[in-house]
DNA sequence: AAGATAATTGAAAACGGTTTCAATTCATTT
DNA sequence: AAATGAATTGAAACCGTTTTCAATTATCTT
């Protein structure tokens, strides 16, 4: 049913019709009811193209996804729902398939050139990352879940990665741990730097050094962790705790001290980064996994906020959130042997 | 840019570009060629939502996305998007939030009524789904990736649940285990009715029952896995065998048999369903776990390909695709003790 | 009750493309 | 060279809304 119909059936024009649905000022409360009544009963619904076209307002958020299949993807994504729902802002997903940064930038420009979206959220970004030049001078809002160093004004939300990996790595060192490895994230994004950074922080305010051959870059998978810490236990000067960076992770390394016959929380001592994922919760692990927490699900209904205040009008400069992180203590952290 | 300018810089008409634009075969091919070199250095891009409105097409296709963060759907949608980027097919994610069916039934009218998307695919549907019945009212193209038993004509895709886990069964049958358990999934979705088939199949073929004391219905998760596999294990009559929903169950009744001090592989046979997810594998786990496989990120890919050929007019009757699945044999099932 | 003001309503012009139909150009045939 | 048909191009209508501006109706003053 078009605008035009439904109007007549109701012996209006569209003009009123739009505005009562609109929810414009100047419409008697009367007729605004009627019109929303019967639009109900009738079961007219505007046609979102038009409305777009007319408005120039896409009632969509891009969110670009990356090849590999993200464990946090569907967590960041379902919070995002969760707060546009009320909003009657769609989720457009685009896939990075990219393998050189000039397709990449193509699939921008196509997302905001031909109007997809009002607004892009992007991942993971590195120090001096291209997107974020690129999408300013396209004149987007978007905004950075992560962070950046580039000078390009960005709106951005991320949590204290530093910070976390600082504490737990302090927290190791307070129980004795002198001999400590990191699995950190992929190698060149900014979190996995920063954890980097919290890593040597942690160890130079107590005088030491964080020795470069126990710390290693990878995916965040079940797999990488195994991998990993098999590697590390195997060598002479093994470490007696490992910081892992994902849930995900820790569970390979459970499997890799249980696989040499040695017991996570006793013989090594075990803490993770946790983005609270409802098929895997670290209290549950055995022993329960000491975690650094912080819920994604919970930055993505930030995130999809934010992104609607940049939409609105809010500046980019003043949108700047840093989210500290729990550090949450169980049995897989205890005193070296 | 407009296309009234960028056609006035050419020196043609819009019509003419619009044509060269989009593959009319009335346009000369030197024609062509000037107007898409031109329109890649002037960056002239059509207005997505002018194009909508006047084809009348949406270029999209519309997933409903479960409120609980669901572990398939990032390699799901990952899939999808490997097939849609030739495409020029966004992906549009609709949050299901609803508590009760009309809320549910509100959310497709919205995508479907206001032409946002061109299809849509819905999941893990129940024998009787209500959402076919409404998706068939409002004639939008739809896939189902899952079954239903209702009688509404509607293009499905789905794996052989039934003869997955009936293989698994007869597998640990002929193993000589007797006492079987199975983890399965969401109580009243069709693939759960599936597996249980298959369960009490394998075992009817060899002329035994299944147990309904050792069947249970629960989530994907792997605190689930350790709970149920834990109350199975501690009964008197413990079953020698368990059958798990996904890998992440398994997870956790690895998990269970170890905190039991037992060992999966020789005292408690393991066997699960993997959708292969790239963070987890089964291979990896210790002992490594026997599988059904089938990808889920391939099914995303293949259901994007069905929802294309819906919307270039195939009629919904003649796609049913059934997946076989590949029964892959590890470490975790052996004979009982 | 008339005049002024405020509250509602409607007509028509966009928004930026696609597509129908008619006009023009070009190549081919006689 | 004229006639014919094919290949290209363009003018204008249209897709379904929103919004500007003008017109109408209701309410309030005096």
């Amino acid at each position: 049913m078009k605008l035009r119909e439904f109007a007549k059936q109701l012996g209006l024009s569209p003009t009123t019709v739009s505005r009562a649905l609109s929810g414009y000022p100047e419409v008697s409360e009367a007729t605004r009811a009627r019109v929303a009544t019967e639009a109900m009963r009738l079961g007219y619904r505007p046609d979102i193209n038009a409305v777009r076209l007319k408005t120039g307002r896409a009632g969509a958020i891009g969110v670009m996804m990356g090849r590999s299949g993200e464990i946090h993807f569907a967590e960041f994504v379902s919070g995002m729902a969760q707060r546009l729902e009320t909003a009657d802002t769609d989720i457009l997903i685009t896939p990075i398939t990219a393998h050189n940064d000039d397709d990449e930038i193509q699939a921008y420009r196509r997302l905001v050139e031909s109007r997809r979206v009002d607004a892009v959220i992007i991942h993971s970004p590195r120090p001096q990352d291209p997107r974020i030049e690129m999408l300013n001078s396209l004149g987007v809002p978007f905004l950075v879940h992560g962070r950046s160093e580039t000078e390009h004004v960005h709106a951005w939300l991320d949590i204290d990665n530093e910070g976390a990996v600082r504490r737990s790595t302090e927290h190791l060192l307070d129980l004795g741990h002198r001999r400590i490895a990191m699995i950190n994230g992929l190698r060149g994004k900014t979190y996995s730097i920063h954890r980097e950074q919290g890593f040597r922080l942690a160890h130079q305010e107590r005088g030491l050094t964080a020795d470069p051959n126990l710390m290693v870059c990878d995916k965040f998978s079940d797999e990488s962790g195994f991998r990993h810490a098999r590697s590390f236990l195997e060598r002479a000067n093994a470490p007696t705790a490992i910081v892992a960076g994902s849930t995900m992770t820790a569970l390979g390394v459970y499997r890799a001290v249980r696989s040499l016959g040695m017991t996570v929380g006793q013989d090594v001592s075990v803490i993770a980064h946790d983005d609270v994922f409802p098929y895997l919760t670290a209290e549950n692990m055995v022993p329960s996994l000491s975690t650094t927490r912080s819920s994604m699900r919970a930055a993505g209904t930030r995130c999809a906020e934010l992104a609607l205040q940049l939409i609105a009008g809010r500046a980019a400069e003043e949108i700047h959130e840093l989210w500290p992180v729990e550090l949450i203590l169980r049995e897989s952290t205890a005193p070296p042997r």
